[in-house]
DNA sequence: CATCCGATTTCCT
DNA sequence: GGAAATCGGATGG
């Protein structure tokens, strides 16, 4: 099972994201294997990312190095957790959105009371609670092999698991933001989350 | 399944 | 100053 190296996250982030389903991701005890994550593209060019509107101290890291993880802060209560990728400069990134706990499992049921196993990743924030990620983690390199790392699969995902769709809780001015088929998951994973399409935001 | 509402930051106005 | 937020748990039909 090969780490993923930081030219891994070098790359355009829709030809990433694919390519990140069935890969396993470690951090504070817990392994986790992607089943699901939604591809956002570079500032200026994707409305529903945060680096849309160019460089803020929110988004600083990801108009930095590919293979560092963006955890951010929303809804006043949840984290979650991104994948920078490149070329660097270009903040595009991918939001991970969901996984199977492969090992660490014990840790992850304490950390999720009362939820059942299939949702302890299934959705960004359960994602982040199961695997500890937070505030001190943005920022964090994930291709530097210490507090977190990533690795291939065992065996390639076969493309013909791979589905795709429009992103989850993502719209914009324009409209069709919410059309982007650019949400990848692989097809029967019961820990893949439910679509919830994005609320319609109006201009004030 | 639909709706509601939390509890806080971030960034726009 | 204030709306919106890459959401999730609870509750009601």
């Amino acid at each position: 099972m090969p780490r993923l190296t930081r030219d891994f996250f070098d790359r355009d982030v829709l030809d990433v994201a694919p390519e990140l389903l069935g890969v396993t991701l470690t951090h504070g005890g817990v392994t986790l294997r992607l089943t699901e994550v939604e591809a956002y593209a570079g500032s200026g060019v994707d409305p529903g990312s945060h680096a849309f509107r160019g460089r803020t101290p929110r988004v600083e890291v990801m108009f930095g190095p590919p293979g560092h993880l963006y955890v951010y802060f929303t809804y006043g209560m949840h984290w979650c957790a991104n994948l920078v990728c490149g070329p660097q400069g270009q903040a595009s990134a991918v939001l991970l959105r969901a996984g199977e706990v492969v090992d660490g499992r014990e840790v992850a049921a304490a950390r999720r009371p009362g939820a059942s196993e299939r949702d302890w990743a299934r959705g960004p924030a359960r994602l982040t609670r199961t695997l500890a990620l937070g505030r001190a983690e943005n920022g964090l390199d994930a291709c530097a092999g210490e507090a977190a790392h990533l690795d291939a699969p065992a065996a390639p995902v076969a493309a013909e698991r791979i589905r795709t769709g429009p992103r989850v809780g993502v719209s914009g001015p324009g409209g069709d933001v919410a059309t982007y088929p650019w949400r990848f998951w692989l097809d029967g994973e019961p820990t893949v989350s439910p679509y919830r399409p994005g609320v319609v935001r109006r201009r004030s």
